[in-house]
DNA sequence: GCTTGACTTCGAGCCGACTCTAAGTTGTAG
DNA sequence: CTACAACTTAGAGTCGGCTCGAAGTCAAGC
């Protein structure tokens, strides 16, 4: 309907990726090719920066970028069976992110032990000076 | 006081790593030069294979190399100054740590988000389907 | 004497996700 | 006419952290 089309750059600076990124994204297969003005340029259509935009809620989630274009790939079916592995992945995915913030919270002890331990040493060094 | 030795493939073993990755750590500088036995062969000491588990475990909690080498270069330090600055830069680390650990945990909210949504679809394809 | 195996070195290759270079084309402004 | 900017392509380089290959040394076993 909306017939407006864009530059690369434009869509760079909208969606904080350079141009660079946004071909790379076309070329690994994120993207459908993106059609063409009569010089050769890319002209991206509103559906087209969507699509970004979507690949970069995937990528802020960890997601990568093989895993995502296999992802997308389920929302191309018209039938229903895309849903169902989509829960899957993302469940799959949930899991890892899950596993992550628990190793995180241990190292997250660990460190505040050690930080313990160090603000003792101070404190005693400087009991050392006092006495001294 | 115990002079017993350990070929690279013993720590190894012992520690997990790879015999690559022992050498490896070493030229980084982050293990001092293993003193050889008389065929040239590297054989590590007791206290060796203590600097490689410190390591290690500055490496769980996700430090990269540099910053390993650069902490353990103020346990190195005989007065007191290390411990501050080993201190600084812990609860630096923690910081970003504690900022890893907050960003997947929006992460995972979206994620279950996404995911209750794509159960209410099935749910009514399921419903779909009861009443076709 | 010869093979086997564990080591040694140096340098190259790999992974993911970009990031950039070089050379070429096109369109506009002076 | 020329300069410049913005794009195009294919392919190379970067980063961190390994991982491996090739060629050489050395001691033990048959």
């Amino acid at each position: 309907m909306n017939g407006q089309h864009f530059t690369i750059k434009q869509v760079a600076t909208q969606t904080g990726l350079s141009a660079y990124t946004l071909r790379y994204y076309e070329q690994f297969g994120l993207i459908d090719p993106v059609a063409r003005a009569e010089n050769g340029h890319r002209a991206y259509t509103e559906d087209d920066i969507k699509r970004v935009r979507f690949i970069l809620r995937l990528r802020h989630m960890g997601m990568s970028l093989d895993d995502i274009v296999h992802f997308i790939a389920l929302y191309q079916r018209a039938d229903n069976s895309g849903v169902q592995e989509r829960h899957q992945i993302l469940s799959a995915h949930r899991e890892q992110v899950q596993q992550q913030i628990d190793e995180l919270c241990e190292t997250l002890t660990f460190i505040d032990m050690k930080l313990t331990r160090y603000e003792d040493e101070m404190a005693s060094m400087g009991v050392e000076c006092d006495l001294k």
